[in-house]
DNA sequence: TCAAAAATTTAGCCTTGGCTAAATTTCGGC
DNA sequence: GCCGAAATTTAGCCAAGGCTAAATTTTTGA
């Protein structure tokens, strides 16, 4: 019984975070792409409005993941950066895996946006395994 | 550009889903194994007090996806037995798939609890696809 | 330079999903 | 049949994340 209420605990959890990981792995994306992360580019990357984004990265700034002055671009805080890389890697391999499989690049796409969220370390170890163990394969285990 | 605002916007979408899935697939459960689903039982399964539960099941009676007389023991709709079905089918595979890959039981319970959600009816294909192949080795592809 | 445009912030609204306290209804045992 | 316990519902609070309208600040270009 107790074993699964943890269980919708820990995803009720993965859902508080979700919104974290995705902000600072779009942040650190815009400052490698274009030098800094601007609100109004956050916010149609995400397809919201600006005042949305806003909302969201006062959240963020309040639990120190990300930083900035009034009016100006926005910076990630050492936590804000690892987090960012840590979620980017875990991004990367859930993507890859799928690939891997044969998903197509557009549904591998969207799939991996909501699983990156829900993979444990001992799972995204074992898609690691998997990747590593179908590298020299040009072909994916099943073909579309 | 838009393309990644979809694909922001499905997994809102999915969020939206994702409730609604997991409470008319215990409610299935608990109709199955005890004949019937009282609000005490649901609440103690996902560990959230009654009044919570009972707000998303009001929820979901709007949305015509449960029935039920007030303080009675509740029904899936002919759409909420739909659902339930369907999200159960999808669950298992999710959860197959995963134990096939050689992620140990717990770990496998609580990441398909959050993966199912995500998952395209594409991507589900993939993975049953990948379930039956791998159906006559009793081994998993990376054994612990 | 300085006015218009663009970007950011604030105010205020909504829904969902958490909670506790309290009211109401149903159920069980004597 | 009734009383107390259990279950359900209602009221009212909060935070997150969605929105539009409006205020404020910064940037741009004539
Ligand atoms: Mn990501
Ligand atoms: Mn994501
Ligand atoms: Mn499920
Ligand atoms: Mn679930």
């Amino acid at each position: 019984m107790v074993v699964k209420q943890r269980k919708f605990s820990k995803l009720r959890q993965a859902h508080h975070r979700e919104k974290a990981e995705d902000y600072v792995e779009m942040i650190q994306e815009l400052l490698g792409k274009q030098g800094e992360a601007r609100l109004t580019d956050i916010a149609k990357q995400f397809g919201v409005s600006t005042v949305t984004a806003h909302k969201i990265v006062a959240r963020l700034q309040r639990e120190r993941l990300i930083a900035s002055k009034p009016y100006r671009a926005l910076f990630l805080t050492s936590k804000g950066k690892k987090m960012a890389t840590q979620s980017k890697h875990r991004h990367e391999i859930v993507y890859r895996f799928l690939r891997s499989l044969g998903v197509p690049e557009n549904v591998a796409q969207v799939d991996a946006e909501g699983i990156e969220h829900h993979v444990s370390p001992k799972t995204l170890s074992i898609f690691q395994r998997f990747l590593k163990r179908n590298v020299n394969r040009n072909q994916p285990l099943s073909p579309d």
